[in-house]
DNA sequence: TTAATAATTAGATATTCGCCTAATTATTTA
DNA sequence: TAAATAATTAGGCGAATATCTAATTATTAA
């Protein structure tokens, strides 16, 4: 779970989740849409995979990336209760 | 929403948030529950606000911190496109 | 088997982050 | 009004982060 807050704690790297909703992508066409070296890219991915946020598979020379549950899950899960806190807050207390 | 994922990204100050599920409480009392100066904890708090995540209102001598709705909206707002690609369960709250 | 292509790993650097101690501001109490 | 209490602000420091260039690994094509 830590590693999925730090992940998404990355405008770069939000926007590559974003850009996996189109469907898996390859390394090189990730860097393509960003204004930043192939090398920092790979670093985000590597960051977003260990967070579980993104799968990669290798497929020849390249290797396709796209988004994997497990991570958004985990941050999910975190959410579920403060979602519950704003439904049912505590009753206050009637004199 | 930049401010929000940069506040989540540290466990203390997830922990301060779900101390706050249990209701309002001043920095002292916050300050408390961690084993960290009240320095840091005041750093933390103001991050927190920063990010909308809780409210702070003085009374007195005591600022009284409370969960604020809005930062997590703004994380909610994030992560439901997501949520909707995976089909997650349809939360039964609405934030 | 050599060259080209895709991607990562390594190393350096500037910036941000989290924590501390010391000082300051604001409020209450003696 | 002076002392005590609650909390923040200021300044400093080591660790973590984001980025770059250069080098390396792996695969495909000539």
């Amino acid at each position: 779970m830590e590693a999925a807050f730090k992940a998404i704690n990355d405008v770069t790297r939000r926007e590559i989740l974003q850009f996996l909703m189109q469907g898996p992508q390859n390394a090189g066409q990730i860097a393509k849409q960003f204004d930043m070296t192939k090398p920092s890219i790979s670093h985000h991915l590597d960051l977003l995979k260990q967070a579980q946020l993104i799968d990669a598979v290798k497929k020849g020379q390249f290797i396709h990336y796209s988004l994997n549950k497990k991570g958004f899950e985990s941050i999910h899960q975190w959410f579920k209760g403060f979602a519950q806190h704003f439904e049912f807050p505590k009753p206050k207390i009637r004199l």
